[in-house]
DNA sequence: CCTGGTATTTCAAGGACTTTAACAAACCCT
DNA sequence: AGGGTTTGTTAAAGTCCTTGAAATACCAGG
């Protein structure tokens, strides 16, 4: 029986300096004057002073020379501001073709980014690139690895939220045999979270749009994924939250036996590409002739008017419309946010997209192309990574 | 800025008397000695001591006298439990063909349970069915109606989650129209809160099974509507969540104009009922022929082993697993259980609907009936009430 | 009928934290 | 140099929880 058990004089000084932490991260990257924080939390001066003593004792927040900027007549305040490089987070993005690295400070300030290409495919040689790619952010940072607060790795696949157990990795032969989880726990003192790239995306869009409500973040490339968040924390279910990419499309499309699901077999961006040259084929004439075809081809062509290309731009996104229409109908999310290769689509996929989730739904969502650029899945891991830690504040 | 302010010791007594009055909540309908709240809370036993002493002031705590059952050798215990008839709770079914009303106090006791015929459907003859239902329940259980502590009230439809307003509700023609959330804030001085139906009954299948994982709970019947509740709490989205009705299955379904949905024309009642007749005419000889079909009796036949009526079933729960596999998921949800009428079919459905959605799904969750009765969205609109009363417990 | 044992409650002293209110410091302007 | 203004500092008071000892009430057994 977890009884809440809140006692004793003390937990009013955590729950305080606690009050007080959030105040001046809300400022960042801005000094806070003491008063000013009097003002945001809504406690006396001491009981700021005290606080705040702790937290700079601590190593948590950093004063400022008065000597700066005072542009007030009267006495110079104090001010302090997060201390740069204090709870440093890392982030890692783990893919088939690339590994990426991030380092964060408190301020959510990038202290170090890396990016290594993974040459052969295959588990023990990734595993590897992991182990560079984390020593060269560590350096690039300045930074051992026993300071850093906490740790979440991005991972294609099916994840076990309990044990960071890799589940299910069709891209990534031999990949579920590693316990990349237990690999890093012995690396770091700190917390390790294993978490499927696509729910880290939807983390990132989601801290893009300040909104809390809920949003249904797709990833779109080759392979389709989503994530969900409600109320800015992600939505894990039993695990495999989000794999839209094994809805089945009414026309069923054949198994490639490459551990693809049948939505991404129909609407992934090979298949969008597959789809022009066909139309390409029964109608001779149209821009989609061209030799090195390619989804963002596809895309351009109807952009500039082409009937075949539009054509199958809508039955792309009537597969799209259909295959989510039930996931929108029972969520009833406030956005769809599409990120992937597929988000440099331009409009046209877009209102094709609107045009049939509104004939399919109640209360039809925004749909609309994220605008983070390649890293949005690290920038997700470093972002549960700073909510990890502020989520056990100080001590 | 909505800092988190949390200042004072004196926020420090009200955490820990409402700790103690959890405490108590968990152990009814058992009085509790009050050494097991210093053992169950953590608190001490003169913090204990005061905290009960507040509450039995307050009202919301009884003593009990010391003369009954005490096994133990030495002083006899004072015994606390939760005061019958404090802080009571209201709950509505308001449907197109019968209003129910009920009222249970803090310990989840029924005070009273009305349950009213709706003659001639109007809106507005429904607003006096209601009236007329909350006031005989309040006779019931010898209250006023300045006495009860909130209000929820289940309707069919979907509520704005913020002013409680019906923005759709095609079963009750006019509905719409009728602010029934301002006509019962007017009778009421406490919080009132306008719910979906399914959504409700959502919640009352939540509390049967103490999992605080993902649910979707499935209302079928002539009708089709679900609720999701995740960890402990409905998700309501932008107010239409759960509307599974409206999913649109493969062969697409000619429109009524009643309002319904494609999925409820293609497997409500009514439509199972329906493709048995068209079975029947295809087949004879099988039990299917009989003159009083409904879907019960359809449910029947196949677990009879008619093949005929076997092959609806499948043909049925084919549908619902494809219409709902999306959205499974999406939500990854622990359990989808189905409640409605549908809910006696037996086994036969069951084992169909878990077959079709193993092979549909990556995790395939648990598929069950709701062993709830018919007042299961009454059920719902208490708890939601009483979990209110509960987030703002004492003063 | 009295005594020891047990479980509980009551009481008083001590400690932690916040608040209030008065005082001191540092800067600007005249 | 002196008033005005903003800010930081300090001491006393109040509230709440905790600790530990004493008191209470009942049972069992001699």
């Amino acid at each position: 029986m977890a009884e809440e058990r809140a006692v004793g004089t003390p937990v009013l000084r955590r729950l305080n300096t606690a009050a007080v932490l959030r105040a001046v991260r809300d400022c960042a990257p801005e000094p806070v004057r003491l008063a000013e924080l009097v003002r945001l939390t809504g406690l006396t001066r001491p009981t700021v002073g005290q606080a705040v003593d702790g937290l700079v004792e601590a190593g948590w927040l950093q004063q400022h020379d008065p000597a700066a900027a005072s542009p007030q007549g009267g006495r110079p305040a104090v001010r302090v501001s997060l201390r740069g490089r204090a709870a440093p987070v890392l982030g890692l993005d783990v893919g088939p073709h690339t590994v990426s690295a991030g380092i964060d400070d408190l301020a959510a300030h990038r202290l170090a980014a890396v990016r290594l290409p993974v040459g052969r495919t295959g588990a023990g040689r990734l595993l590897g690139v992991v182990d560079e790619a984390v020593g060269r952010a560590l350096a690039e940072a300045g930074l051992g690895a026993d300071e850093i607060a906490a740790v979440v790795v991005a991972t294609p696949g099916i994840v076990d939220p309990a044990s960071g157990r890799i589940l299910l990795a069709p891209s990534v032969p031999g990949w579920t045999s590693v316990n990349l989880s237990e690999h890093l726990r012995g690396r770091f003192g700190c917390p390790v979270q294993v978490e499927n790239d696509a729910n880290l995306a939807a983390l990132a869009v989601a801290g893009e749009r300040s909104g809390a409500g809920t949003l249904l973040a797709v990833q779109w490339g080759e392979r389709l994924g989503a994530g969900v968040v409600i109320g800015g924390r992600l939505h894990r279910g039993t695990g495999s939250a989000g794999e839209i990419g094994f809805i089945r499309p009414p026309g069923d499309v054949p198994d490639t036996g490459d551990g693809r699901g049948p939505l991404e077999r129909a609407i992934g961006a090979e298949a969008i590409t597959e789809r022009a040259r066909r139309a390409a084929r029964d109608r001779p004439g149209t821009a989609l002739q061209a030799g090195g075809l390619d989804a963002a081809a596809v895309f351009a062509a109807a952009a500039a008017g082409d009937e075949a290309a539009v054509r199958v731009v809508d039955e792309v996104a009537a597969s799209f419309a259909q295959a989510i229409a039930p996931a929108v109908l029972v969520l009833a999310p406030d956005a769809v946010v599409i990120g992937g290769g597929v988000a440099r689509a331009g409009s046209v996929l877009l209102t094709a997209i609107t045009r049939h989730l509104g004939r399919l739904t109640l209360t039809p969502p925004v749909v609309e192309f994220s605008g983070l650029a390649e890293d949005t899945v690290l920038t997700g891991a470093l972002r549960l990574a700073l909510d990890e830690v502020w989520g056990r504040l100080p001590v």
